[in-house]
DNA sequence: TATAATTACATTGCACACAACTAAATTGTG
DNA sequence: CACAATTTAGTTGTGTGCAATGTAATTATA
């Protein structure tokens, strides 16, 4: 009776979690190239579409990122002219980020990027829905 | 009618698959810690522990990763006494990495790290079989 | 109301991750 | 065989990602 090896790279399930996460990355740098961002750059912009105005502390808790690393991404959008910075008037801690005309206008640039990465990943639609319920359910039970 | 925004971070299938990565590598960290090992060396070393001889080249393949990340990652490992890093005799441009008696010994305190990691994230045995299906699916897409 | 605790963001230091490039060894081809 | 093409690592530069720490503003509490 073989036993199996729990430390072989084959038998983990967060390696392949990691490597796909890279790999599906990977896959947008020449769609993102085309309109000047990068990854982390674009799901930045991706919450400013949405929503306009908001601070740094909300856009960590969507993005599962710190000011560690929001600071310098949100200084480099700001120098592009995607976004303002703008200290909160009741409250001075606050840092509001407010998205420009200008960036408003990249959405429309970035808007077949979806669409193209979908067609370079092959998953059958009954998988991708597979996947994304289960990430998205041990996420949430990370958020706390 | 009210139109799907591909461009909301809510409707993303890659946003939760970088996010669910980082948090679970970020719940390597206190396990890792204890063996003073970075994730990335983890990995490194499982490999290690599996093939005992392996070149520069091969270790990408299996860990999605190229020369420019793995050259200081095996520097270090050397350094902490884990690998030994010599050239091959038929060919020189080859890099033969081999584990020593210290890293293989160091296989057994972190032997109940996966357990450990399992504990930590909360999902059923059922998704948890079809995740490590459907991104090894993914993966094996890629390999070309 | 002083002061202690908390909160929001910035900074620093370290470790990736990868693209682009270089160098050296090996292999393929006319 | 000569030389071009390929292969394997290493180097450099940029951009994260995060822990730890610092700072200023705000809130809680004795």
């Amino acid at each position: 009776m073989e036993e199996l090896d729990n430390l072989k790279i084959e038998n983990q399930l967060c390696f392949p979690l990691y490597a796909c996460s890279k790999e599906v990355i990977k896959r947008y740098k020449p769609f993102l190239d085309e309109i000047d961002l990068t990854y982390t750059q674009y799901i930045t912009m991706m919450i400013l579409w949405d929503k306009k105005e908001i601070n740094v502390k909300k856009i960590g808790k969507y993005l599962f990122l710190d000011s560690g690393t929001l600071t310098p991404v949100l200084k480099k959008l700001e120098s592009k002219g995607y976004i303002t910075r703008t200290r909160g008037k009741q409250d001075e801690r606050n840092l509001i980020i407010n998205i420009t005309d200008k960036g408003i206008k990249l959405k429309e640039k970035a808007k077949e990027i979806p669409t193209k990465i979908v067609n370079c990943i092959d998953i059958d639609k009954k998988d991708a829905i597979e996947l994304f319920r289960i990430l998205n359910r041990i996420l949430s039970n990370f958020k706390d």
